[in-house]
DNA sequence: TCATGATACGGGCAAATGCTCAAGTCTAAT
DNA sequence: ATTAGACTTGAGCATTTGCCCGTATCATGA
């Protein structure tokens, strides 16, 4: 009888493919058998065996942590919180300069909020959107924080009246379970009398309220460069992206675009804004950001006291110290 | 210029080795690099990025985890729990009939564990020894545990003198910051005279009063074979063991010895522990084994109630089940 | 019924990996 | 200063892995 049946018998009707993959790549990552030997265990052909296992990692079943911490980023972290009086700092190692530096920010990013969901007491997260932090939350595990509240801090409904960036707030309720109060409502409105118009809206107000007394802000941040995500997503005309960049604009906060100094523009744009603008009161600002588009952007809002907690990568954190 | 020196100048003599290895690892698993890149990236040579690597997983800087409850395990401790009545069980997944059961159980195993440790309450936490636990503790993680206690079930000084039963409990204080409270005694005392002097010690009287007091007890199991664990670390002498396998021991924990039905013996060698015999008072036992040759010994602890949890793998659970 | 497209499978092969071995390097004791 | 011993390094090589491609299977719709 071959080994695989001394465990259990792997009848393909009753197991489910995502089992299987979880169960190949269990082999091989902790048994660290080869692609052979899992074939023989599993009474599959090598070829299968080796999908099933890439499949696992593409699918993210497998989470990889590396339990050191490396010397030089620990260095820059203690900069950064000196230099610029963060409350908190984390800098990913890098990971070459040719990739996104999402791939290496992203996995680092992720356990370290999943702690911050692991404690007791209640708490109220205020979360920004962006690809940023949509990529930081589908690295997240599923955790139990259902004694948590996530509020938005900015409306969700696009420009093209798509509701995409409800993504952030739903995807990380879903894995921790928590309540969660996305703002319905667009993120930019057209004049003052409509703003005044949503804000009095109910559901509104109460979202704006608790978004405004949040135990704990999480945002990204946009560059305004021509490649600004405001102009990219088409909250932003050609036109008034060339205004603001004219009037100093070189970041934005949850749409909210401030200058080289770290002070918001008295812009018509971010009179339009239907929501929260960070920091409110002494809410801790946590921003995640790295890459050379968001250097500029970053050392505004550093200099500025805008964000109190900073992510960023190895690369991002030497740019900014040693300017 | 090379790309290496864009993130940092990894100057060898600055570097720590343990360092370097941490990051090697981070570009290979999180950046999906090939060796060859990070040779380049890192600058040094493919062969030695290799060993790097390798050595980042011996020393067990990576730390993989499956982010899927395999269907098969999740019913194996649902059926656990009901047939013995346990609090709790966990099944790991298993690696194959060749391999020793606990390369398996151990990485499952010590996630879990760290999660007690994360329980803000302070809790006192009571400690067996032997290879399994010692596994698993290696397979932990540091976190922060300061405000727990951890206190052993058992003395840490062998027959030939040696105090290598400190490990387990020095190991995890270590990991987790907790305090500690080894029981600086021998496992087994002579006559009844030794024990009831040592027992009298202040030291070990607060040790055993504080392990009988523990909030959970956590401890690997040993059979009775002539490979019991007991015989093979010299607590026992051939001639005792004979003796005590025909008087129906088939197991033990921290050294005392029970029955099939998990009836602590009524013998000599039972009487010469200094340590604690648990279950005491309402106190879990969670109980980690698995293997072929630890099946009786468990089959009859948990018939006999000594333990309200238990960890073990898919083939140990298996056989538990369908006897 | 047959055509169509999607998906899964295994063969084969180039690339990547892990390992062994001989040569080199550093340490420390004589 | 010398030398034995422990350790590290890089070259070469066998094994393992990832991936492309032709084929088989299956579901769907004309």
């Amino acid at each position: 009888m071959a080994k695989g049946n001394l465990h259990a018998a792997f009848d393909d009707s009753e197991v489910s493919p995502r089992d299987l993959a979880a169960r190949a790549a269990w082999l091989s990552f902790v048994g660290g058998m080869t692609q052979d030997q899992i074939a023989q265990e599993l009474g599959i052909s090598r070829q299968r065996a080796q999908r099933l296992v890439a499949r696992a990692s593409s699918e993210g079943l497998i989470r990889v942590r590396i339990d050191h911490p490396i010397a030089r980023c620990l260095e820059l972290e203690r900069d950064l919180k000196r230099r610029f009086g963060l409350e908190a700092a984390w800098v990913s190692p890098g990971i070459g300069a040719g990739a996104d530096p999402l791939n290496g920010l992203a996995p680092f990013v992720a356990p370290v909020l999943e702690r911050l969901f692991d404690d007791e007491t209640p708490k109220v997260f205020a979360l920004g959107t962006g690809r940023t932090l949509k990529t930081v939350v589908d690295h997240m595990r599923a955790t139990e924080g259902a004694h948590h509240k996530l509020v938005s801090l900015i409306g969700n409904v696009a420009p093209d009246g798509s509701a995409s960036f409800y993504e952030v707030i739903m995807r990380l309720a879903e894995k921790t379970r928590a309540r969660h109060y996305p703002m319905s409502a667009p993120v930019a409105v057209r004049d003052a009398e409509e703003l005044a118009l949503y804000r009095s809206l109910p559901h509104i107000k109460a979202a704006r309220k608790l978004a405004q007394s949040a135990d704990l802000a999480i945002a990204g941040i946009g560059q305004m460069g021509n490649d600004a995500p405001l102009y990219m997503d088409g909250f932003l005309t050609a036109e008034e992206l060339t205004d603001l960049q004219t009037a100093g604009g070189v970041g934005e906060l949850c749409g909210h675009i401030f200058d080289r100094e770290g002070r918001y523009l008295d812009h018509p744009v971010n009179h339009r804004m239907v929501g929260v603008r960070v920091p409110e009161a002494e809410m801790p600002v946590y921003c995640i950001g790295a890459g050379k588009s968001k250097v500029t952007a970053l050392r505004a809002a550093l200099g500025g006291g805008l964000i109190t907690g900073l992510f960023t990568d190895e690369w991002t954190a030497n740019t900014l110290i040693s300017e």
